[in-house]
DNA sequence: TCCTCTATGTAATCATCGATTACATTTCGC
DNA sequence: GCGAAATGTAATCGATGATTACATAGAGGA
């Protein structure tokens, strides 16, 4: 144990070179501190989060009640950057065939999933916040389970379905990519790796499989 | 204390009154308290396991390395319970109907993951073992496994599949039930609660769904 | 029957973690 | 300027996984 410094140093260090007591944006610094030990695969823990920040142990409860609200809010940081990239993706495909679109947005569910899988466990697994809950995980999930139903309601209307019971649809088909994204996760591919592409091409064959299913061909 | 007593104490104790201090198979005992912790829903410890084992906090650590140790053991008899209610399940299913079985298989699955949500955790997360180790959990699922993949291959012998590439559609039957396991275990089926059965015949559509889709119709 | 060896449980201890509290310092509104 | 609020620090608590030294039970050999 350290003894403690008898005397205050009371150094007037310079404004611009040394970290001020006051750190600037450590909510935000916390959350990226938290991502990037997510990404590594590392456990996320407060205290290591504070560590990157070079902060005490206790400041990040200034900022989080707790270590789970923490991750909500990565949670949040993850799940809008999750969303956008499913916007990307469809700002590409063209509106007139939804079931292209539907394919689109799988192939980016499953790009994410597989190249950000610590950031979709967070989203996903609900550990570390409440599905139901009124946050802006939540809102953002919703608004991307809302576009798929408008895709197979378009899809329904061209009558490129064999089923009406879009419900049942919508449910197996966000299975069908959640339990892929998550069998990723979760090692249950255990060899893919050696070569990078090949799982992602294999997502690909399991949408199209899926879409060719419900397509009235 | 240097000289080990040169006669025993010769308590001789009432055998069934007072706890002995060798425990009998605290190993077994461990696992079920394991198991039933996570059945109840609270985060599975070493030393709850030991407190409910009624031994000291150290004590579980001559039978296992490590707490990842307890829970791969917790995953073992898990994964050995969930695979003798499939194969009761396709007991019952005539080998003559392999999309009738694939079916059924895909019932007991979701039924047992629907009911057992925590034990399904454990066995699914790969969080307490590596499943491509070759622990008797990786051989349990991989009989699993290979099981779909018999019903696959009779049904193609029998021309009942629209596609022949069965890798395929095997991978994407695993991740349409793995799926919705897990979304059910993950919270992602917010109000299903009401009712019990809802969730297991919305389970049921899905499983139909997908038969549909790849039968040749 | 005794003796010893080994398996197994206990006690004490450590480091880490989430969390709380009292205190210090900076920042900002008046 | 000044005082209050915001924000970081220090110290501490209880729980946990893990390790070590020690104690005891129980089986098998002499």
């Amino acid at each position: 144990m350290p003894v403690r410094q008898p005397s205050k140093p009371r150094v007037r260090r310079e404004r611009s070179e040394v970290r001020p007591y006051h750190h600037g944006d450590l909510r935000r610094v916390l959350i990226d501190a938290a991502l990037q030990l997510a990404a590594e695969g590392a456990e996320v823990s407060v205290r290591e989060a504070a560590r990157r920040a070079a902060v005490s142990p206790g400041a990040p409860f200034r900022h989080f009640p707790s270590r789970d609200a923490l991750m909500a809010a990565v949670a949040e940081e993850a799940q809008r950057r999750f969303r956008a990239e499913i916007e990307v993706a469809l700002g590409d495909a063209p509106a007139t065939d939804p079931l292209g679109r539907f394919r689109a947005f799988g192939l980016a569910y499953l790009r994410w999933a597989m190249r950000n899988p610590a950031h979709f466990e967070i989203i996903s697994t609900g550990r570390y916040f409440a599905h139901g809950s009124s946050t802006e995980v939540t809102r953002d999930n919703a608004e991307v389970i809302a576009l798929t139903e408008r895709m197979l309601a378009d899809a329904a209307a061209q009558g490129l379905l064999r089923s009406t019971d879009l419900k049942r649809i919508q449910i197996a088909g966000r299975a069908l990519v959640y339990g892929f994204a998550r069998m990723n996760l979760d090692g249950h591919f255990p060899r893919w790796g050696v070569e990078e592409g090949e799982i992602e091409r294999t997502a690909e064959g399991v949408i199209d499989l899926f879409i060719a299913g419900i397509a009235r061909f």
